[in-house]
RNA sequence: GCCGGUGUGGUGGAAUUGGUAGACACGUUGGAUUCAAAAUCCAAUGCCCUUAAAGCGUGCCGGUUCGAGUCCGGCCACCGGUACCA
C-alpha cells in the first residue's frame, strides 16, 4: 500500500484527466435532459477569497451530482470583468485598468482551476471583452427604438473639490474618499431603462419562483412595492413656476381630513421658485442638498424643514394649509410632495412636534374613540372622526367615497403605484461599456447603427484619477455619421447591465451573429440552479428577471423566467465578522490548497455549515476536515491491499453485517435527499462521515464482512465525488470502478436493506421522558400503550395519580398524562 | 429609518411535517502506542451535583398545546440590502 495520502500528487492526477478527457464540457447536440448550473460570476479583483470558494463548492457538489444522474450538465465559468475596483487600482499602480484585469483573470482561473471546480472552460467569457459587450450595446439601441429607452435629469453625488461623480459608498460620512470635501447632490442628465414598465410582470411572476427562497421573493415584492392609493393636488391661490396646483399620492386617503401642512422636496420646481425671493429659503435648499444621495443616510438624517410661508388649499375642507420645504421628502420618488398628517405617520409625527405644528386625529382607536396621540401616532385602520361627512366609515368605504369625492371635484383619482423606479444606468466612469449613442450638433441623440457597433472602449489609457479617459480625449468622442459630425456618448454603463444577461450568453459565447443563438437559449434555459449570495437578493436578480423577459420579447428566447431554482449563500466569517483586508482577519484559500489539498478545503466549506448561512472559518475545523480525508484513504487502502473483495450474498450475513448494511443503504437515502432536495451538505456529510465511522467497526475479515465493506466504500466514494472530487477519482480506481467516477451512476437504494425488526420506543410522563422501550417494529397502538404503562420508571411518576389521557406516535413516543 | 434574515453546549453546527434537544465535527480531559514527541487509536464531555436520581436548559418576556428550538404576540442583539461596491 502507499504509505500515506498526497494530495498534491492525487489532484494534480486527477486534474490532468479531467483536462485531457474533456470532462467538463456540455454537449451542444441539444439531446438529453439537461441541466444548467450556474454560480454568480466573480468580479476579478485579484485572487479568490473564501466567499468564491464557498459559492463554487456548493454550485459545483450540485453540477457533479446532476452529472451522476445522467444529465447534460452546463456548468460555465466568466468575469464580471468591468467595475470600478479596476479603475483605483490604475491610479494606484498606474496601470490601465485592462491590462489590470485580464491579468488577475490569469490568475484566478488557475486558482479555480487547483480547487478542481468542475467549469466548462471552453465557454469562459469576459463581460470586458467587445465580443460581449457589443451584443450589450445592441440590445439598448433595440430598446431604445422600442421606447424602453429614455433620458432625464436625476440626482447624483458630487465631489465638488475633485470635480466629479462618486459613487455611494465613496461617500463616508458625507465626504468625498479622496478630497474629503462635503458631497452635494447634483441633477445630470441620464439614462433610463423602463423597468417600471414591467413592474407588474415583475410583481406578478414571483408566484411562479417556487424554486427561489421565500425570504427573497418577500423581498423583491417589497422592493416593487405596489400599493393602491389616491393621486390628489392642493389648489394654489397664484401660479408658481407654472403650476396651479401641488400633487401629491397618498395610499391613506381616509386621513385626509387629519391633514396639517404639505412638504416639498428641496428640489421641488416650487420650492426653487419660492427661494429665487426668500435667501433664508435658499440656503436652506442648499443646506438639503449637503448629503449623499443614499435612501439610508437619507431616512436616518434628522428631518429638517422650513415654512414657505405659502399655503395652499385643502381639496374638500378648501382651508388653507401651510407649505413646508423638508429634507425628507425626495424628488426622485412620486411627485416630490407630500400630504402631512402627523396624527397617523410616523414621520410626519415626528417633524410635527420638531416644529411645533398642529397633530389633528381622524381615526378611532379599537375602542371607537378618538386615537390618543399624545404619545405618538397612531397608525393602525379605524372608523373615521372629524372628517365631515365621513365620520363612522371604515378605511375600505372611506378609501372608495373620498375618492370619489376628489373626483368628482376634478382634484383627483385612484391610481396604483409602485415603489419600483426605473433603472439609471449611466455611469461617469471609463471602464465600462460605452452607452451606444450619439449626440447630435442639433441637440437631439440617436443610437450608433447596428453595423457600426461595436463603440470600442480604448484599452490603453492613463488613469489620472479625476477624469476619465474617454471624457478627456476628444478625438475619441467623434464620430461620422454619413457626413454629419456627432459625439459619441462618453458615460458608461452600470455593471449590473452584464450581469443582467451573462447567463443566457453562456448558452453560446461565440455565437457571432447575434445576442444569442436561440436554438441553444432554448435548450438551456432557464438555469436550473443558480447560486450566489444573499446581498444579491434584489439588484442583479431584479435586473436579470427583467433582462430575461425584454430579451424574450425581442424573440432571442423563450422562457419567462431565468433561474428556476435559487440558492443564496451566506457569508464566510472569521472571529463572527466578514473577512475584509481592513480587519485583517482573512483566510488566504491558496496557502490551504498548498498545505492540505483543495479535497480539504471543499470539504470544509460544505460542512461547516448549511449552504445559506454564514460560515463561521476555523483552523481546527479544517485540520478536522483533512483528518477525514485521511481516514477515507486509509480505510480504502487498508481493504484494498487485502485483495478483491468477494461477492455479496445477502443470504449469508451475520447480525453486525445486516445492521452496517443497513446503515449503508440508509445513508444512501438521507445523502441522495440531502443533495437533491434539501441542498444541506453539511448534513449529508455528517451522515457519510457516520457511516465511515460504521465501517471502520465492521468485525472480522470474513468474505461476507469484506463484501459489505466493499459495497460501503463504492457507495462513499460515489456519495463523495461532488463534494471531494480528487481523492474519489483516486479511490475509485482502486476500488475497480470502470471508467471516469464523475460519471458515476449515483448510488441507488436497496429497499430490503432497510427492514427493521425492531425500535426504540420513548416513554414520556406529563411530555418528560422518563422510559425508552425496545419494542417489535409493527406493533401496534394497543400493545405500544400497554408496554409503556408497564415500564417501572413511568410507573414511578404516575404512582398516586390518574392516568387521564394517553397519547400513542407509532414509530416514536407515548405520551402518558396524568393528573 | 424601512425591507429581509439570524440567535441552540467551551466552538461550528444537528433535530426535515409540533413528538427523544445537542447527530457529526472541533476543543478539552483521561488512557493506549512511543526513549520522547508528532501522528494515530480508545474513552469521557450541556449546566448543576462527589456519584446516581432528580432538577435546569435552545437570545429575553408572555401565550397556544398532552407535548414548543419549531406555532402566535411583544421585546433585545447582530447580519444583509437600501437603487452609483459587486
Amino acid at each position: 500500500m502507499e504509505h500515506y495520502y498526497d494530495p498534491q500528487n492525487i489532484e494534480r492526477d486527477a486534474q490532468a484527466f479531467w483536462t485531457d478527457h474533456r470532462s467538463f464540457a456540455a454537449r451542444d447536440t441539444l439531446e438529453g435532459e439537461k441541466f444548467y448550473c450556474l454560480s454568480m460570476f466573480p468580479y476579478p479583483s485579484g485572487k479568490l477569497h473564501m466567499g468564491h470558494v464557498r459559492n463554487y463548492s456548493i454550485s459545483d457538489a450540485i453540477a457533479r451530482y446532476q452529472r451522476m444522474l445522467g444529465k447534460n450538465v452546463l456548468h460555465p465559468m466568466g468575469w464580471d470583468a468591468f467595475g470600478l475596483p479596476a479603475e483605483n487600482a490604475a491610479i494606484a499602480n498606474k496601470t490601465a485598468p485592462a491590462k489590470w484585469t485580464y491579468s488577475n483573470i490569469g490568475h484566478m482561473r488557475e486558482q479555480l482551476k487547483a480547487l478542481g471546480f468542475s467549469f466548462d472552460w471552453e465557454r469562459e467569457l469576459a463581460t470586458c471583452t467587445p465580443e460581449y459587450y457589443r451584443w450589450e450595446q445592441w440590445f439598448f439601441t433595440r430598446l431604445y427604438e422600442k421606447g424602453l429607452v429614455y433620458k432625464k435629469m436625476a440626482t447624483v453625488n458630487w465631489d465638488p473639490v475633485d470635480q466629479t461623480v462618486l459613487a455611494n459608498e465613496q461617500v463616508i460620512d458625507g465626504r468625498g474618499w479622496r478630497s474629503g470635501a462635503l458631497i452635494e447632490r447634483r441633477e445630470i442628465p441620464q439614462w433610463f431603462i423602463r423597468i417600471t414598465a414591467y413592474a407588474e410582470e415583475l410583481l406578478n411572476d414571483l408566484d411562479k419562483l417556487e424554486g427561489w427562497p421565500d425570504a427573497v421573493r418577500t423581498m423583491q415584492r417589497n422592493w416593487i412595492g405596489k400599493s393602491r392609493g389616491v393621486e390628489l393636488a392642493f389648489g394654489l391661490e397664484q401660479v408658481i413656476a407654472g403650476q396651479e396646483r401641488i400633487e401629491v399620492y397618498t395610499t391613506r386617503p381616509d386621513t385626509l381630513y387629519g391633514v396639517t401642512y404639505v412638504s416639498l422636496a428641496a428640489e421641488h420646481p416650487i420650492s426653487l421658485a419660492l427661494a429665487a425671493d426668500k435667501p433664508e429659503l435658499a440656503q436652506f435648499i442648499k443646506d438639503c442638498k449637503l448629503s449623499s444621495v443614499a435612501e439610508a443616510d437619507m431616512a436616518q438624517a434628522e428631518k429638517r424643514g422650513m415654512d414657505t410661508g405659502l399655503r395652499c388649499i385643502h381639496p374638500l375642507t378648501g382651508e388653507q394649509v401651510p407649505v413646508w420645504v423638508a429634507n425628507y421628502v425626495l424628488m426622485d420618488y412620486g411627485s416630490g410632495a407630500v400630504m402631512a398628517v402627523p396624527a397617523h405617520d410616523e414621520r410626519d409625527y415626528e417633524f410635527a412636534c420638531k416644529y411645533d405644528l398642529p397633530i389633528k386625529t381622524v381615526i378611532c382607536d379599537e375602542q371607537g374613540q378618538p386615537a390618543d396621540v399624545t404619545e405618538s401616532a397612531y397608525t393602525d385602520k379605524g372608523a373615521l372622526t372629524a372628517s365631515g361627512d365621513f365620520d363612522g366609515l371604515g378605511f375600505d368605504e372611506a378609501f372608495e367615497r373620498i375618492a370619489a369625492r376628489l373626483e368628482e371635484l376634478g382634484a383627483g383619482k385612484i391610481t396604483t403605484q409602485y415603489r419600483l423606479r426605473d433603472w439609471g444606468v449611466s455611469r461617469q466612469r471609463y471602464w465600462g461599456t460605452p452607452i451606444p449613442m450619439l449626440n447630435l450638433p442639433d441637440g437631439g441623440e440617436i443610437p450608433i447603427p447596428a453595423d457600426r457597433l461595436p463603440s470600442l472602449l480604448p484599452e490603453d489609457v492613463i488613469m489620472d484619477g479625476v477624469a476619465s479617459p474617454i471624457k478627456a480625449d476628444p478625438q475619441w468622442r467623434k464620430f461620422d455619421l454619413d457626413g454629419q459630425a456627432c459625439e459619441r456618448e462618453t458615460d458608461t454603463f452600470d455593471t449590473f447591465v452584464q450581469s443582467s444577461w451573462y447567463y443566457a450568453r453562456f448558452t453560446c459565447p461565440e455565437f457571432a451573429d447575434g445576442m444569442l443563438d436561440k436554438e441553444q437559449a432554448d435548450y438551456w434555459l432557464p438555469v436550473d440552479q443558480y447560486v450566489g449570495g444573499i446581498e444579491h437578493a434584489i439588484l442583479h436578480l431584479l435586473y436579470a428577471r427583467f433582462f430575461h423577459k425584454l430579451m424574450r420579447d425581442e424573440g432571442l428566447l423563450s422562457s419567462d423566467e431565468p433561474f428556476t431554482r435559487l440558492l443564496t449563500q451566506g457569508m464566510v466569517l472569521k472571529d463572527g465578522a466578514k473577512m475584509s483586508k481592513s480587519k485583517g482577519n482573512t483566510v488566504d484559500p491558496q496557502s490551504l490548497i498548498d498545505s492540505h489539498g483543495a479535497d480539504t478545503v471543499r470539504l470544509f466549506s460544505l460542512f461547516a455549515a448549511p449552504p445559506d448561512q454564514s460560515l463561521e472559518w476555523s483552523e481546527d475545523g479544517v485540520e478536522g476536515a483533512h483528518r477525514f480525508v485521511k481516514r477515507l484513504w486509509r480505510l480504502a487502502h487498508e481493504h484494498t491491499d487485502k485483495g478483491p473483495a468477494p461477492g455479496l450474498d445477502t443470504g449469508a450475513l451475520g447480525d453486525a453485517e445486516r445492521d452496517v448494511r443497513r446503515k449503508i443503504h440508509e445513508t444512501i437515502a438521507k445523502v441522495s435527499d440531502d443533495m437533491g432536495r434539501r441542498q444541506t451538505f453539511n448534513t449529508a456529510i455528517a451522515a457519510i462521515m457516520e457511516l465511515c465511522n460504521e465501517l471502520g467497526r465492521l468485525p472480522g475479515d470474513s468474505p461476507q464482512s469484506r463484501a459489505v465493506l466493499q459495497e460501503g466504500l463504492d457507495a462513499v466514494v460515489r456519495m463523495l465525488v461532488p463534494i471531494v472530487p480528487h481523492i474519489c477519482h483516486h479511490l475509485w480506481g482502486l476500488l475497480s470502478g470502470d471508467g471516469d467516477v464523475s460519471y458515476a451512476p449515483w448510488p441507488s437504494v436497496d429497499e430490503t436493506a432497510l427492514v427493521r425488526d425492531s425500535l426504540e420506543i420513548v416513554v414520556q410522563v406529563n411530555g418528560k421522558v422518563r422510559a425508552r422501550m425496545e419494542v417489535p417494529a409493527d406493533a401496534d397502538k394497543d400493545a405500544l400503550e400497554t408496554a409503556a404503562l408497564a415500564q417501572e420508571n413511568a410507573q414511578r411518576f404516575m404512582e398516586g395519580k390518574t392516568v387521564r389521557k394517553v397519547i400513542v406516535v407509532p414509530g416514536k413516543l407515548v405520551n402518558i398524562v396524568v393528573g
